[in-house]
DNA sequence: AGTAACTGTAACAGAAATGTTACAATTTAA
DNA sequence: TTAAATTGTAACATTTCTGTTACAGTTACT
């Protein structure tokens, strides 16, 4: 288990299929986790992973619809390995536009899988050094749930830590307090809204002279803004 | 890997095949233990065996979701050769090397399964000899489940040092006592978060000035940090 | 300008998380 | 079978985190 070990996560309607991938990703040596739906993908946090392997043929959302609300709405630039069964030029194409680093073609050889796994990994290993900068100024570390400015860490407590690197990773976006307590608090937890302005001040604070770039747009709420 | 006879375990859930995996490995000079379900195997001790031989189609359970359980839950590497039926075998598993597993297809010939054995156990017990040195101030021995410290053991229980073993090889990154309790006790078991907190402390205590070392993220979990 | 709504933050109170100890229960070794 | 070692948990101490309030400052709007 070395410092570089690689996320995946595996999405599939097909069990077996998952399967196939867990293990034979893990016995690799890869951090593999599995979604059976593009639905229950969307709950998770996409951002700690190294790379999606993802099924076109999905339920309701199809996998080419999931990877562009990935790419676009989540503004997660994560490297995707389409799964299909059609081999058509029409897929590959829209699969290309939405930035799929590659495909596999069912069936598929293990050797192949690993092969193709490994490759993407490499070739977007040097771009990105397994923490995400999201932004000139900060660095956010998932997997140490640390944001660094300018080298030194933030030391930001969970709440903070989620809504700052929610903010942060959709620059621009202002999101109410409804949704910021909905989506970091919970939706049963009942708090003022009082609650996030408090959060806010407090990050600002750790945030030094960098402070004013978490904005607040009145009556609408807050966003982060470089 | 203990020196001498050879432990296996064989599962699956046909008892004639269990008969014949028995007899031809016995004969060779195995010691040979047979579990009829992924359940009764589970209920066994697992650690004791130098190989498992399972089958990929069983009841409840199947075979790549046991061997999955058996690595990640019981955080057991012992080595897996896997009993695939002919004609269910496709492309998805052919070229399938990983490590020290492999398949043998059903049905499979005594000399087949006789070399497939033996080569596994013989790569595996190759890998011996390895003291892990993963930080600048802690050795930990593997194989002797040691951990020094300027020359001095360490002393820890079992509990203790899976759980340093594992902080150790993945510097800075966070585990949640919930991934803890799952890799280090087990799914089934049902024991406290707080177990996990005083078995840190514990640890900390016997890493003497180093202890700082094994550090909390409130409300996320233990990470090592150097 | 005036005023009502909105936002920022300090200060306090309370809650939650973590560290530590003592002791009981269980396992292991002799 | 004992005794020793290991493990689990309750209880308490301490630290850290969170929520609310109060009030000052700002913004939006007439």
């Amino acid at each position: 288990m070395t410092p570089g070990r690689k996320k995946i996560l595996a999405i599939d309607d097909e069990e077996d299929i998952l399967e196939i991938l867990q293990f034979n990703l893990s016995a690799e040596g890869f951090d593999v986790d599995t979604a059976i739906s593009a639905e229950d993908a969307l709950e998770m946090n996409l951002r700690q992973y190294d790379l999606f392997i993802l099924d076109i043929m999905m339920g309701k959302i199809s996998g080419f619809h999931l990877a562009d609300r990935i790419r676009k709405e989540f503004n997660i630039q994560t490297p995707i390995i389409f799964l299909t069964a059609r081999d058509t030029e029409n897929d590959r194409i829209t699969g290309f536009n939405l930035g799929a680093d590659d495909y596999i073609s069912k069936p598929f050889s293990v050797k192949e899988l690993i092969a193709r796994t490994r490759a993407v990994l490499r070739r977007v290993s040097h771009e990105n050094d397994k923490t995400d900068t999201l932004s000139d100024e900060f660095i956010v570390n998932e997997e140490k749930k640390r944001v660094e400015s300018e080298g030194a860490p933030l030391d930001l407590t969970k709440k903070e830590y989620e809504i700052f690197s929610l903010l942060l990773s959709n620059p621009g976006k202002i999101f109410p307090r409804n949704e910021l307590l909905a989506r970091i608090w919970g939706n049963d937890v009942i708090v003022t809204d009082r609650t996030v302005d408090v959060t806010i001040a407090r990050i600002r604070k750790k945030m030094g002279d960098k402070g004013h770039m978490l904005k607040n747009k009145s009556g609408y709420g807050y966003y982060f803004d470089e």
